[in-house]
DNA sequence: CGACTTTTTGAGTCTAGTCAAAACATGTGG
DNA sequence: CCACATGTTTTGACTAGACTCAAAAAGTCG
């Protein structure tokens, strides 16, 4: 039985995605400001800055003072943060439109999170002072930045709801799942997703080791659930990773 | 060596605090409210309903529409989720001005988490609706609420860190740490936590469980850094606990 | 003083981690 | 286009931290 050839294909970063006016219609599509007038929109694009990452970069580390919101326009973005052991746990994967960074001048001084480029990426970023400025212009804008960190809080609460009381298959099948609505590409026979992404990267994510997850996901390749290769998984039955997580603990 | 017994002293919930207008003393020292005019206090004053609960009893239940937010104004309430598997995780204990429930009709419409008084309680509540006037009104509300759940993320975001990469030692360390400091009564030997919470809440708070947590905690008491009883811990030595997080992993 | 709950202790088991090495992909340069 | 260098993934053997089940001990309250 041969085994497909990685089915990765990278996503073309266009240099001149982020130098040029293109910004202003990525801008104008997030969450935060499209409902806004194209001259408010125009205004705050000018407050922007864009800066291009090399993939595996770091954007900013934990204990950095907290100068700048992000966006990320292209690319993925993962945030870690570091435990005193070495160990390196992965919060959370960003794509076109997240934000990242710290909204305020006033909610610490501090990053709590370090920001990795995934992918060769283009970020957005303002200062904090110029976003304080623009949420106190827009109290509709503050007000949809509330409901997604709302909505991101509670994400973490179900994370932590996964470390406390699921076994690590479980994590894993979980972890999938939430990669593929988020980040998945459908094909015919599946859904991929090709971040790309290590077992490295999902233990980082599960807390857990690359060689407990090596192990799981062969498991679920002989179940014919996964097709898995390097730095990409094929999901083939998201239902019974599904039933994995619901099925009681014993 | 004799054990002192239980230094647990409830403190008094007043069942007038949440019928009469002391209310308005205590929404008028709240974060979000303290800078507003004496007028706009009073006018929100208005919207807020008081509910009494007595110790042990539910507010809402995970997948209960979320049509109001409440705050503590008296008491300890604490915030659940119950994974599929029957286990309990416990996301936070909350006291007087902690908020809690949703902020809004837009950012989801049912409650993502149990909330459990954890002693007899005064909560007030206000109509999400409500609430959206507040903000809507007062922008400089809406962004101090942003600030708080920005806090709020950062904190579940150093949980995932713990439950993902320390021991359950470190674990358990680390929650006696982060009680004293928020609900801590500071006592001439060292600082006491009596929530009241026992070994079951501990170890839904560790991802863990209650037999791990008492052996935990004796070996804590053996060396000296705690004393424990039945729903109470009195921390002795803090620095000791500490070393034992900043300590590597092996 | 009992009745009840919470906490502790013990013995046995198992999930997941560790360490080490082999197998496999992928990209490079000859 | 093949052979090699590098990083990733897999496999194996072993270990240990933490869980489970069961029962005894200790606190607390009426």
């Amino acid at each position: 039985m041969t085994r497909p050839k990685s089915p990765v294909r990278l996503e073309w970063v266009d240099p001149a995605v982020c130098s040029t006016d293109y910004r202003l219609k990525i801008i104008g599509r997030l969450p935060f400001f499209k409902h806004l007038p194209p001259a408010a929109i125009s205004k705050i694009n000018n407050l922007f800055h864009d800066v291009d990452v090399p993939a595996d970069e770091r954007i900013y580390h934990e204990g950095d003072e907290a100068a700048y919101l992000h966006l990320v326009a292209m690319g993925k973005v993962k945030l870690v943060r570091n435990a005193e052991s070495g160990r390196e746990v992965l919060l959370d994967i960003l794509h076109g439109g997240d934000y990242f960074g710290s909204f305020s001048t006033l909610s610490g001084r501090a990053h709590t999170e370090t920001a990795i480029a995934q992918t060769d990426s283009c970020i957005l970023r303002i200062s904090s002072r110029d976003f304080d400025g623009i949420l106190a212009d827009h109290p509709d804008v503050t007000r949809k930045v509330l409901d997604a960190v709302s909505r991101r809080l509670t994400e973490s609460q179900e994370i932590v709801k996964q470390l406390s009381a699921y076994t690590v298959e479980q994590r894993i099948a979980s972890a999938l799942m939430r990669l593929a609505s988020k980040l998945g590409e459908s094909r015919g026979e599946g859904v991929l997703i090709q971040l790309p992404f290590s077992r490295q990267d999902l233990a980082a994510m599960t807390g857990s080791t690359t060689e407990t997850v090596s192990r799981v996901m062969s498991r679920f390749a002989d179940e014919g659930w996964v097709k898995t290769g390097r730095k990409w998984v094929t999901i083939l039955d998201m239902k019974k990773l599904e039933e994995l997580i619901s099925k009681p603990y014993r």
